[in-house]
DNA sequence: ATATTCTTGACTAAATCTATCAGGAATATA
DNA sequence: TATATTCCTGATAGATTTAGTCAAGAATAT
């Protein structure tokens, strides 16, 4: 399990172009998003290109040019955005191969696939318009549909 | 965010421990929950240090001696291993100071603050009992109080 | 006494993180 | 067409962290 500077640069990166375009339809250039989020702009463009090969991101380049969001806000999701860039998110110490203590599963194991399943449940239910929004996550409206059906 | 072998070594190594006490109420070495569990014994070493000084562990020494779970295993939470042995659990980049960008709180901040609450609340509500049983976590159990009390 | 087991602290190789940098490719505009 | 702008790619490197190892010592049971 891995949640390094990378991968919250991406997300503060990320929001910052969904709130741009929120004014202004146009292009970001990586130079404005790193000064306005205080992020080293050489190590944003690596985060930028990754983040365009996850298509999450759309570029172009020549005067003018710069980033945008690839899809509208409330279609990308934070857990995305964090798969881009980082490593490894995955909380077993097989990988969910189940090979953890010799060839089998480790006692741990299901333990570690739950709590993989309770994050990726959280990052992936979280937008960034949910967050431009701050709107409740995910566990609450699970309440909800559950009283109003159940 | 981190969670490394170290804590995952830490959880397996407690879990044994628990399970041992299910069958004999004695002490177990180091070396052989290492060799149970697949981990290095000088490295288990250090991880039951540091759970000895969070009195989550107890030692005594010489023949027949060893560790055992200082309190009934019911009464142990994942979230509280973790903790006594890795170096940082907190998701913003700020240690929850709120000065992430520039002496102020970034966009995400208020974000990842919500993130550590979902993961401490599913560390903190599995205890060894809960996973050597493979019981439901606490969001199961919220939904039923909600459903019944609502 | 002696063997056993934990206790403590120092140490180290490898991996990873956090960047930086240079040169190139594409594009808008004059 | 020339030029400035902006992204694109890959190499590199220092600092930090991880994942252990090791040795000497202290406590305890027999």
């Amino acid at each position: 399990m891995n949640l390094t500077t990378k991968g919250k640069y991406a997300v503060t990166a990320v929001l910052d172009l969904a709130i741009q375009e929120q004014a202004d339809a146009s292009y970001s250039k990586i130079s404005e998003v790193a000064q306005r989020q205080s992020i080293p702009a050489p190590y944003l463009e690596q985060i930028f290109s990754s983040l365009r090969k996850a298509e999450i991101l759309s570029a172009t380049r020549g005067p003018k040019g710069g980033f945008k969001l690839s899809r509208p806000k409330d279609k990308i999701m934070i857990g995305e955005i964090i798969n881009a860039v980082e490593r490894n998110m995955d909380a077993t110490q097989c990988s969910g191969e189940g090979i953890c203590n010799g060839g089998s599963k480790c006692i741990a194991h299901n333990f570690w696939m739950d709590f993989n399943d309770n994050v990726n449940e959280f990052l992936m239910t979280k937008s960034l318009d949910d967050v431009i929004s701050q709107r409740r996550g995910s566990v609450q409206l699970k309440n909800e549909v559950l009283i109003a059906t159940g």
